[in-house]
DNA sequence: AAATTACTTGACCAATCGTTCAATAAACAT
DNA sequence: ATGTTTATTGAACGATTGGTCAAGTAATTT
């Protein structure tokens, strides 16, 4: 052993995350990710690689922070199936009240601007949302359950981008009562 | 009257709408711009102005192309509201098909990446898209009406963005289903 | 304390970014 | 045909991009 690293690992992707999340890809210059990690670039190339291999940290560390604690919720066995995908759109509309919330979701900003571009951001996007995906899948039964589910998808998927163009919260308001009637 | 414009002024705004259509404003170059226009910078400087103003050329063009037949057709009273609405979806559905229409609507696009830190874009897409919003709402009469176009507009941008984003087209299927029983 | 190891720094790289402009070319008016 | 006006060209601008690296620093081991 030697000199040990003088940051937190998980400080650093967080913030990552949140430069990526705030500025997407091509907008978060080396200045501003210098500037969100406390770290310059020698010790961003040593210690993480080069900028896609930064972005990818930040999709892995979002998929943490977010994704996974909502596939968590939506299997909890505990809630009313309905509950817990209401429960995904409660906090939708919870976090438009938030700075990073009207970001919208960094998972769909990257699938929409970075995904067609670039194969292994695509695996990684993908992976992580079709978990989430599956999960909304094992809480919706009966008929057309298929189609509800696309509904959901993306009542989800749009909402979030939405609220990143500015739609107010009444948008996502109506759209969560709309998901509740797919209950009924 | 001195020595008039080689190029047709129509095809370079159409050109320049395609290239920010599909790369951006921020992924695409000039070198992108320069190919798909056929103009030089120089040319383009002196005929539309910096990037940003090309951009906004883009947008106008955008909106003429495919806003201003939307309004028309919602507009059209020979139709039946229902029918004027569900032929957005129609023509989203087939758009999706297409090269452009996997590009996303430039003016959603734009809407997400860059009018949060352009007010001048800002206003010509939420200008051209309102424009085509208040159309819908004519075609939704009864209660909750208003709810009712939420969800249709909902529909409309964040179906666009799915088809960006790579979902199939059954995606689109089911949303327009959704949106037909609205009517029911 | 010395040696070893690895992290951090900041200058530096070539390439590309958006932008400008002087020089050239072309069409109209006289 | 000549002069005027405008369009086009292509080289060049400084700034910034993502990326590299040798030198300096600091913690651990012997």
């Amino acid at each position: 052993m030697a000199r040990p690293r003088k940051f937190d690992e998980a400080e650093v992707k967080s913030a990552l995350r949140d430069v990526f999340w705030k500025y997407g890809f091509d907008g978060a210059s080396y200045a501003d990710i210098m500037a969100a990690t406390g770290l310059n670039k020698g010790s961003l190339y040593a210690s993480f690689g080069d900028k896609r291999a930064l972005y990818q940290h930040a999709i892995a560390d979002y998929a943490r922070a977010q994704i996974t604690p909502g596939v968590a919720m939506l299997k909890d066995e505990t809630i009313p199936p309905q509950t817990r995908v209401m429960g995904l759109f409660d906090s939708l509309v919870k976090a438009a009240e938030t700075v990073q919330g009207r970001w919208g979701c960094l998972l769909c900003n990257a699938a929409i601007d970075q995904a067609p571009f670039d194969e292994e951001v695509e695996k990684s996007v993908t992976g992580a949302l079709s978990r989430l995906r599956k999960a909304i899948r094992a809480c919706v039964k009966g008929t057309s359950a298929d189609d509800k589910v696309e509904l959901i998808w993306i009542a989800y998927f749009g909402g979030h981008v939405m609220v990143k163009a500015g739609y107010s919260k009444s948008v996502l308001r109506a759209h969560r009562k709309q998901v509740a009637a797919l209950f009924d």
